[in-house]
RNA sequence: UCCCCUGUAGCUCAAUUGGUAGAGCGAGCGGCUGUUAACCGCUAGGUCGUAGGUUCGAGUCCUACCGGGGGAGCCA
């Protein structure tokens, strides 16, 4: 008999059904009267399966001591009403087959919460608990819901590349892809024990990359938003969705040096379109996870976060509240709060000014534009008054900034003032001029950081855990 | 990169002003039970992150290093 997956077998079986199922053991309880309880999970929903197993079962007395936590079966039987209040099915197995077991004396998981910090350590295992179950399943459904709205409107997907050879927008670090590299020239070339960072040994202080695989300095794309631009001017409306990578060495909870973000780039459109699109974009996908994922969701507010729900609801049922960066300012700077950094026009807005405005005085999702061009990058659309650039970050609170978007500067003199004014040399940038040069039409775009999704959507505070194999500084294991 | 907190049993944490290391959960064994965070009893399990130092005596105080967490910056 072919195996069902527990979440079909809640949801379409009856009484009655013969079926059989495969999965993990979380718990077995036993009545020495002769039969025993198991809750079997199969990481198809957040609901277990409770099986009955009569002594009477083939093979019974056999194995049912190696059916502990942990542990794979493999189960066939009759599914029948529960007279137990807490499930509407159990399976009452006729035949009982141990698959893998898993000793309960090293086994790591136990039954009792456990630390994410701890289960970080184990991330090879995390997935078997309920969070991180329930993680993956509601990342799963974002991911499919981003396409989904994407491609409902039309929009192309561009593959961007992963490697590139610009060094778009100076943002961030970025993690050079090298082959000057040798077995004998690196310390600790393989994974052995020391922390020691491996170094070049080329025999000069800067490796020369003319002879490097692509001739030239290449390294991790930290954004797709460039290349995207070449084919929203050609094809229309397209977004990305891909794994990006910043070299940073920072410490927190919202930051990861592989991450993975959303990027939409729509041509013949302002800011406004874009803030639209920003607002429209995050209602869908809160909307589609509440309706496909009411177990899941229903999990994180009980047991993560018990705002979840009301601030996802909340921010479906409101529009978001449009302020300009100057007017942002003008609300902080009027409390009478004391802030750590006080701040005046032309600083960047600090996290506690970004969390206070969300959080405190408007209480939901914002959208911050037109914010001083001398704090953004030179791509950004420059406004008459000389002073500002076509901005925009959507806050939400608990999480901060959850986009940071604009409209491209598509006038070739305003762009080549711009590069001039952050010190880049436009000879690197003579594509991107092009796409000013011929047939230039304004355009705006916006990336979306995925994870910072999934801790908006789950109420998880820690950005690793809504990731599955997190990389951040000294951590790229499993 | 800077600042703060932290590191004791498999896990989560205690240990009064420095004075011989404890609990709960988990695990093993036994008992009970249509059970479901099950319950009751017993047992095992720790060179207190590492290396120095102060002291008659250090889990506790000091220094360095390593690990974990948080805040800042940067951003998504």
């Amino acid at each position: 008999m072919e195996s069902t997956r527990i979440a079909a077998l809640l949801r379409e079986g009856e009484a009655g059904d013969q079926v059989a199922v495969a999965g993990w053991v979380r718990t077995r309880r036993d009545s020495k009267q002769g039969f025993s309880f198991i809750e079997l999970n199969d990481g198809s929903c957040m609901a277990n399966l409770q099986i009955v197993v009569d002594a009477d079962v083939p093979g019974y007395a056999d194995v049912i001591g190696d059916v502990s936590t942990g542990a794979s079966l493999r189960v066939a039987g009759e599914l029948k009403e529960s007279p137990g209040a807490k499930q509407r099915f159990e399976l009452h197995a006729a035949s009982l087959q141990l698959i893998g077991t898993a000793d309960p004396e090293t086994y790591p998981l136990q039954k009792k919460r456990h630390s994410f910090e701890f289960l970080r350590e184990i991330a090879h295992l995390r997935s078997r608990t309920n969070t991180f179950g329930a993680i993956a399943r509601v990342r799963n459904t974002v991911s499919r819901a981003i396409h989904d709205f994407f491609q409902s409107q039309g929009f192309l997907n561009i593959q961007t590349p992963i490697i590139t050879t610009s060094d778009c927008e100076g943002a961030g670090e970025m993690f050079t892809v090298t082959t000057l590299l040798r077995e004998s020239s690196v310390q600790n070339p393989v994974s052995g024990g020391g922390r020691d960072r491996t170094s070049l040994d080329t025999g000069h202080s800067t490796p020369d990359f003319a002879n490097d695989f692509f001739g030239k300095r290449a390294s991790l794309t930290v954004s797709g938003q460039l290349e995207a631009e070449i084919y929203a001017t050609s094809l229309g409306p397209v977004y990305t969705f891909g794994p990006t990578f910043r070299a940073e060495n920072s410490h927190t909870p919202r930051h990861l040096a592989e991450f993975w973000m959303v990027e939409p780039e729509v041509p013949f459109c302002d800011l406004e379109g874009d803030m639209q699109l920003a607002e429209q974009f995050i209602k869908s996908i809160v909307g589609v996870c509440l309706d496909e994922c009411r177990d899941d969701m229903e999990f994180f507010n009980q047991r993560i976060e018990k705002t979840v729900l009301d601030t996802l609801h909340n921010i479906l049922e409101h529009d978001f509240r449009h302020i300009s960066y100057t007017e942002a300012m003008a609300i902080v700077t009027a409390t009478d709060r004391d802030w750590e950094y006080p701040v005046t026009w032309g600083d960047n807005l600090q996290a506690e000014h970004e969390r206070f405005l969300t959080e405190e005085h408007f209480r939901q999702p914002i959208i911050v534009f037109d914010y001083p061009r001398a704090i953004k990058p030179f791509y950004m659309y420059c406004n008459d008054d000389g002073k500002t650039v076509r901005a925009m970050d959507v806050l939400v609170p608990r999480v901060g900034e959850i986009i940071g978007g604009s409209q491209r500067e598509h006038r070739l003199g305003q762009l080549d003032v711009r590069l001039e004014e952050c010190g880049l040399d436009p000879a690197e940038y003579w594509w991107y001029r092009d796409l000013r040069r011929y047939g230039s039409v304004p355009h705006s775009g916006f990336g979306l950081g995925l994870e910072r999704m999934l801790l908006l959507l789950t109420g998880m505070q820690n950005i690793r855990d809504v990731i599955p194999f997190p990389r951040t500084p000294n951590h790229a294991e499993f």
